[in-house]
DNA sequence: TTCGGTGGG
């Protein structure tokens, strides 16, 4: 027999043979109880295969007959994409031909399409135009235990859009035991819970099928005493498990970069401190704020003889599965955005976890093998531990869901039937921006075309108030390049351990005097004419390249729906402009970003802070800004954070302070409140 | 004097 080597001859299957996966046995039950039921849920693990199995059982018995198609959600992007490129393989066909995907930006379907992988975002836009969503036969929503705002949304309108259409098939995705809720939301009429909620569950609308998972056993410890500092901690653990475990990579579960680049420092030094039983270690971070390039690493192998150690944020909860891991370690801690609606303010706290996270988190460590989970926390501590985190939509700012429902025809936007309802206060604060902004009338009725238009542009309202009344500044152009700088969350500037000083440097080259907008608006300036052409540019200028080409797609959706609107978007060729011209164009700019961002107006006080319009609250300069450490007098913000006991502002102008009488009279001349202004 | 979990259109 000739002489190969196993790992050259063989290429391993990408995917596992569709008919050994545990949901295959389902097959008849599902299809039986998704053909009486209108609603079903599934609770399957990861590995069940329910996700590119169940649309391809559907297909072929027969659901997309008379030209409908079945959609499948997903809470991700990369999810959407990823599924979508297996089910086309396994089918045998092209993506985008009967298996397709739409996200944002990239819509690879066609008429053929049968199959249609998408973003739950997108499906509730697809709302705005076909409102009972009539080209499906049948909708899975998947993940939905996660309870993204965009899922419980999605959630609301389908329950609505039931009534109305008793063909439409819904299957409820879970990974968890919270199936129960969701059999609840969608057997009580809205009318019955709001009077008692068991009278009136309604019979033979939802089913739960439990589908068997595929994972292997985790053995899960807990500590038998508290710990002061779960860094510290975590690091032991991981040595611990160096000198006493098998072979196998280790995840370690932390809340942020800061403690993320502590580990990987703390790991380097005993590495070279300690003798021979401390090497052997591949210690890499992960974490969204790293470019995609360093995000591959972790799936790199680690060398022969190197155990790997990933340090991250709950980035790997769910978003990010790392093949091979056998030991997984959890703080017990992840930083979750809260909001306070009399302030307007997020915070971005660590808190304990909850059962679900935990168990997800301990999940991880058996994809392959069975594998150990090492909690560093009391097993007390875990029994007190609540089952689900407080779901997104009750601690954030609702003005963006409550323009969207009101631009779905919702106008109730207080008895929608929510899978759980925002707190009131949250509900009134909303409503209150959206009228001073003018997307509603004093009746809290959408307004048109404004108010309309700002909840078809994908951006804050804030920013699409803005947007929109930049032509009657004219710096439409200018505008366009600012909303889509400042529309993804983090930032364009990133540098690697140490580079820090070098980053702000070049930072500083695009830095403009009226504040960080402008200089959001140079930057952008100089990647379409130097950074697109020469690879360089962005390395040079430690500037993220992917977040400059997402900006550069933002800016050309944006535009297409400005033009939509009948908005003349024609570019003023840039012929050369004088210095007065550029402050006047400057000055336009501010004064738009004004007319948007008055709810977000400060003023600095002598010692540097700067306090809010109402005057009771003191907040710093983030030092990402160019503000930081500058003198101003009025300002505006794009965001308001608190993180420990600082709160920080970033993307700042600075504002004449006459312009916030100007561009919302009403917002400061009605509340007695507002003592700085006349 | 110095900071930010994760998503989506």
């Amino acid at each position: 027999m000739a002489e190969f080597s196993l790992d050259s001859s063989f290429i391993p299957a990408l995917h596992k043979p569709a008919a050994l996966l545990p949901v295959a046995r389902y097959r008849d039950q599902l299809l039986y109880v998704i053909e009486t039921f209108p609603v079903t849920i599934v609770i399957g693990q990861t590995g069940s295969g329910k996700t590119t199995q169940i649309p391809q059982f559907l297909e072929r018995a027969g659901w997309c007959a008379d030209g409908k198609i079945i959609g499948v959600t997903q809470p991700r992007r990369v999810a959407a994409t990823t599924v979508a490129l297996r089910v086309a393989d396994e089918v045998g066909c092209e993506v985008g031909k009967e298996v397709g995907y739409s996200i944002r930006f990239e819509d690879v379907t066609s008429s053929a399409t049968r199959i249609k992988f998408l973003t739950d975002g997108l499906l509730i836009r697809e709302a705005l135009v076909d409102p009972l969503l009539s080209r499906y036969s049948v909708i899975m929503v998947d993940e939905a235990h996660e309870r993204s705002i965009s899922t419980d949304i999605l959630l609301g309108l389908l329950k609505k859009i039931r009534r109305k259409r008793p063909d439409l098939r819904i299957i409820i995705s879970s990974a968890t035991l919270q199936a129960e809720d969701f059999l609840d939301f969608f057997t009580i009429s809205s009318e019955g819970k709001a009077t008692t909620r068991t009278a009136d569950a309604e019979e033979g609308v939802a089913k739960i099928v439990s589908l068997e998972g595929r994972t292997f056993p985790i053995d899960i410890l807990h500590l038998a005493a508290p710990t002061e500092n779960y860094v510290d901690k975590a690091i032991d653990t991981v040595f611990d498990i160096h000198t006493h475990e098998g072979p196998g990579d280790i995840l370690v579960f932390l809340t942020g970069r800061e403690e993320i680049d502590t580990a990987m420092r703390a790991v380097s030094e005993k590495v070279s401190q300690g003798g021979d039983q401390y090497a052997g270690f591949q210690a890499l971070p992960l974490y969204a704020g790293l470019s995609s390039e360093e995000q591959m690493h972790v799936f790199d192998k680690a060398p022969e003889g190197r155990r790997k150690v990933v340090f991250s944020t709950n980035i790997a909860e769910a978003s990010i599965t790392i093949d091979g891991i056998v030991f997984v370690v959890d703080c017990g801690f992840v930083k979750l955005r809260a909001y306070n609606p009399r302030t307007g303010i997020e915070t971005l706290t660590a808190t304990p976890v909850s059962k679900a996270s935990a168990s997800q988190r301990a999940g991880r460590a058996g994809r392959t093998k069975p594998g150990k989970c090492f909690r560093l926390f009391t097993e007390d501590d875990f029994h007190n531990l609540p089952e689900a985190n407080t779901p997104e939509i009750q601690r954030s700012n609702l003005a963006p869901i409550v323009l969207q429902l009101k631009a779905l025809g919702i106008d109730n936007v207080v008895r929608f039937d929510y899978l759980s309802s925002p707190p009131s206060e949250f509900m009134s604060k909303a409503l209150e921006l959206l009228y001073s902004l003018g997307a509603l009338d004093e009746y809290a009725k959408l307004t048109r075309p404004l108010g309309l238009r700002m909840a078809e542009l994908a951006v804050e309202p804030m920013m699409a108030k803005t947007l929109l009344s930049a032509p009657s500044y004219g710096c439409l152009s200018e505008m366009l390049t600012i909303s889509a700088m400042t529309s993804f969350g983090g930032s364009i500037w990133f540098y690697h351990d140490g580079e820090q000083k070098a980053m702000e440097r070049s930072r500083r080259k695009f830095a403009a005097d009226e504040g960080d907008h402008l200089t959001l608006l140079n930057a952008y300036s100089a990647f379409v004419t130097k950074g697109k052409k020469e690879a360089r540019f962005c390395h040079e200028n430690h500037i993220n390249y992917k977040t400059m080409t997402q900006a550069v797609s933002i800016r050309a959706q944006l535009k297409r729906y400005l033009e939509r609107f009948g908005v003349d978007t024609s570019e003023s060729l840039a012929s050369h402009q004088g210095e007065s011209e550029l402050k006047l164009k400057a000055e336009n700019i501010r004064r738009c970003l004004t007319s948007g961002y008055f709810a977000h107006a400060a003023r600095m006080q002598p010692d540097g802070t700067f306090r809010n319009v109402e005057g009771d609250m003191t907040m710093h300069a983030h030092p990402s800004s160019l503000l930081f450490n500058r003198k101003a007098d009025w300002v505006i913000f794009h965001e308001v954070m608190e993180t420990g006991d600082k709160t920080f502002i970033r993307d700042i102008t600075k504002i004449e302070k006459g312009w916030l009488l100007e561009a919302a009279p009403e917002f400061y001349k009605l509340s007695d409140k507002r003592a700085e202004l006349p």
